[in-house]
DNA sequence: GTATAGGGGGAAAACGTTTTCCTTTCAAGC
DNA sequence: GCTTGAAAGGAAAACGTTTTCCCCCTATAC
């Protein structure tokens, strides 16, 4: 069963056992022999809790997403789980609720060492986290979201830009009448406001704050915000929905209520989830690189385990408005 | 740092400090004000794998599901996740590719340890895992599928019986000729199939094989399906897909093709995501519990864990039809 | 022939807890 | 006043590894 048991069997001490596994220093072919040959018929596998003792690794990060998960999500812990596979390494996986979003949780993973370090994916974090994340030594990278005084690596897009070319790209194409579909309690959210506004400012026109309704993230957000939208009356050319599960929201409800998508109103997502592309109409959106995120956020958290380093340079990656159908020039 | 430091700045043995943390045996009210004060000051907190060793309890359980997961999954994980939380557990999520199940990720994650239990959420198992599976003595749940010759419990709906009812529903309601798309490669596949063709004789229909389609239980999956359906020139009722992402990349093709759902088409999906209220029409659907599922399987679990067994009784779960709008009598 | 280096291997410490087994103290019962 | 038992706490074993020291042997260099 153990590793005492093999050692016995193969009539060797332990440290040899071990370093055979291991390969952490030379050992006679035929004593390699004899021990391999023990651990078959043994049926012998390292006891992990052990050896994460004396490592003081444990082979296992941590990522914390939204408790109400969206694809987005699922599509960056794809990229995530690619990275860890290779480097044999396990993901712990915890859903953070946002409305309380409890100091306990990252205690528990960070300062009981059940993780080598933790990649934060949800956007609001609790005071009381944050200065916690500070007094603790565990690698951390952010993963798509932004969190101030928080000196962190940051893996991202440039949000402010992407809601400014989107808007940009509606503005251009003849509507003149844009409304924002936002979760303003974000960091992320109220960038992406920002960036909408400047488009409008910097291309002359005007801002009409009733346009600019707050939501969640989720279809029904999109849902709920477009049905609010269409009660006022006002007019409007276009949607930006600051994520695509807005949008698919946005264009049920516009279909519930009969108004053509894009023929009436043009309705720009964003993020580029692999659903846009089954909707009806294909959801035009602002696409983020969102498994690369995965992907470089854990390399990169990986490298700062490996490095017992904390602190590391952000990375920005480019987005792209790729047209599919629920948008067209006026 | 730890307990060392905590006992000796509160006069006591680590033995002490050790049991005003548990509550594992009385403690005079003095000495405890003295250890928890202590604990405060030093900002300590149990290492996670010390305890492990002793306890043999890792508090996670791992949960194993396909590689391109779907929204499925993500549903069930959500229900998985509450009981969880509440038992104070962690989960550790690997994806498993179906082409090459590589025994090597359950054998990591039981015989090394890493997990007190395992819920497997996968399909196809290869026969080496099975019969590792067998040997272990540690709890796994099934969770929505159906493998053969593993004596451990299922949390699952009765497939056959609502692909029987689908089918039936669709028969009856006008619909001489129904195809169905589904994963044959899969056991639950193949028993929805059965159920579909059973429901088709009892009624006295004649089955044309040429309208059961193979594929894959994906979004695309279902466009290809219905892609080739369509090429075929075959008359068509009604399609029966096995899951409702097969159903969503049916409803964009057939869209796509210019077919009208329902009125030329009827379309029947299969699980009930949360998507489904969003399509295009809004998808009518056999719904299954999928995140009570995950909540039933996940205490049969910790249930075992406790009790230390292995086999306890399946879990039959019932499915309802919900009608929304991509089925219409004729 | 002797010093030296290095390959091969073992004994035991160390990792940080829980838990078992004692010891001491004090109160209750007689 | 003596016995008994419970309450409170400590010392040390145990969990299963890795790793640090150490020793022995042999080949090489001089």
């Amino acid at each position: 069963m153990g590793i005492r048991e093999v050692a016995h069997r193969a009539n060797v001490s332990i440290a040899t056992v071990s370093r055979v596994i291991n390969g952490t220093k030379a050992v006679s072919e035929a004593v390699e022999k004899r021990v391999r040959e023990a651990i078959d018929i043994e049926g012998y596998t390292p006891n992990h809790a052990a050896k994460t003792m004396v490592k003081k690794l444990t082979g296992t990060v941590g990522i914390m997403v939204p408790k109400l998960s969206y694809s987005f999500h699922q599509t960056m812990l794809r990229g995530v789980e690619s990275v860890l596979s290779e480097a044999e390494n396990n993901l712990i996986v915890v859903s953070v609720s946002d409305q309380e979003p409890d100091e306990l949780q990252y205690v528990k993973l960070l300062a009981e060492n059940k993780v080598d370090g933790l990649i934060i994916a949800h956007e609001i974090l609790h005071e009381s986290v944050v200065s916690h994340l500070k007094r603790l030594q565990t690698p951390v990278v952010l993963a798509s979201v932004t969190i101030p005084h928080i000196d962190r690596p940051r893996i991202t897009i440039d949000d402010y830009a992407a809601a400014y070319d989107g808007t940009y790209y509606l503005l251009t194409s003849g509507h003149a009448r844009v409304a924002l579909i936002a979760d303003l309690s974000s960091h992320t959210g109220r960038l992406r406001e920002e960036g909408y506004s400047h488009a409008h400012r910097v291309n002359g026109y005007h801002i009409d704050s009733t346009l600019i309704i707050n939501s969640y993230f989720s279809m029904q957000g999109g849902y709920d915000a477009v049905k609010s939208l269409l009660a006022s009356k006002k007019q409007i050319d276009a949607i930006f929905c600051t994520s695509d599960e807005m949008g698919i929201g946005a264009l049920k409800c516009l279909q519930d209520a009969q108004v053509k998508v894009p023929d009436e109103i043009s309705v720009l997502g964003m993020d580029g989830i692999e659903l846009g592309k089954f909707t009806i109409p294909a959801l035009t959106s602002v696409v983020q690189p969102i498994q690369e995120i995965g992907v470089i956020a854990t390399q990169k958290l990986l490298r700062l385990i490996g490095e017992k380093r904390t602190i590391s340079e952000d990375t920005l990656l480019s987005h792209k408005i790729v047209e599919r159908g629920s948008v067209r020039s006026r």
